[in-house]
DNA sequence: GTCTATATATAGATAGAC
DNA sequence: GTCTATCTATATATAGAC
């Protein structure tokens, strides 16, 4: 899977591999990005969750800011792992069905973290400032609008991305399983994106 | 249109009326809380913002919660408004349609802010933890919901709400115009919660 | 209603021992 | 890799003058 995405884009130079550590940290922070939101969430909360004192993360990222970029740089990465299977598909169309299909599995893999994140204020602009990110969000709503530009195409994708990321953790569904969730998303995104 | 509602509804008891000062506070906070999220802003910014000092808007309000549960409850008043004039209708049906343009408006009406105030984390654990806040959350999900409680309209209504109040603020349609937008979603809502 | 000044806690961040 | 201790800036919040 990883090579069939090589062999279309070159490599997705992840910032820097992370340690077992680092992942730790990021893993506690996400968490508690969800919940506080990433302004509202301090070093001393990340250390508390991890019951190690500010100093010890402090060890594993040298600022806040490298903990949010790794966070965010974590989440594009599983983003980027779906466009380049969508890439590799036969025909556009073949291609924005694996993506729309694929997006639906990610948000509700991680139902309870990747909406909140993407949706967070701090992490808005972080994607928005790096190169990188914008790259990787362009491919991805060029992918899904499928060639053009019109008005309603904008409309629609946004419709979908916000619906997809912002229904997983949704109150109304909290009691639902990813199954039956999954299930449901993909019958919405038929009605949403079809003729 | 006021007295209409106040047929159905006793009285939102809308715990405070804001003095002309006190709304310039919610005013400033609400634009600084959509841009960098309520955790991410402080009163100094509120302040700075008004072109004051933060004693000033400590002689408005007592403490930073107190803002935020009047931005809170600024946002709710304008839904509790078109909740009743929903009710006011004669059929079920008619007053799910009424609500559902309503609901398109508002967060037209409100792009900048609306949504990103409604998804941040700390607006949400007050409204789950204020009994007034999800009274009317409530009465709004059952009258979109249609009698029904099956997992298909619960995730329904989780969509048309996460679409609507996501999409608005998405980048893809900032360029949009509000008609063009309001145009647009309603045709989206058409789709998503038609037969 | 706004200011200056200040109290107190916590934020992000670093130094240096173990 | 983790700790204690500490620095500096900023957070929320208050007192009291104008």
């Amino acid at each position: 899977m990883a090579r069939a995405r090589e062999a279309v884009a070159p490599a997705p130079a992840p910032a820097a591999a992370l340690s077992a550590a680092q992942a730790r940290v990021v893993r506690a922070a996400l968490d508690l990005f969800a919940e506080h939101g990433v302004g509202g969430t301090s070093l001393q909360m990340i250390a508390d969750a991890l019951g190690v004192t500010k100093a010890a993360v402090y060890h594993q990222f040298r600022t806040k800011d490298d903990i949010v970029l790794a966070a965010a740089e974590a989440e594009l990465a599983r983003l980027e792992d779906v466009l380049g299977r969508a890439d590799a598909e036969a025909s556009p169309a073949q291609a924005r069905r694996v993506l729309v299909a694929s997006i639906v599995d990610l948000a509700v893999e991680g139902r309870r973290t990747t909406s909140v994140i993407l949706n967070d204020p701090v992490i808005r602009q972080f994607f928005a400032g790096q190169e990188r990110f914008r790259r990787v969000l362009g491919r991805m709503t060029t992918l899904l609008m499928g060639g053009t530009d019109a008005p309603d195409a904008r409309v629609t994708t946004a419709v979908f991305l916000a619906a997809v990321s912002g229904a997983v953790m949704h109150p109304l569904v909290a009691a639902l399983d990813d199954d039956t969730l999954r299930g449901q998303l993909r019958h919405m995104a038929d009605k949403l994106l079809g003729p």
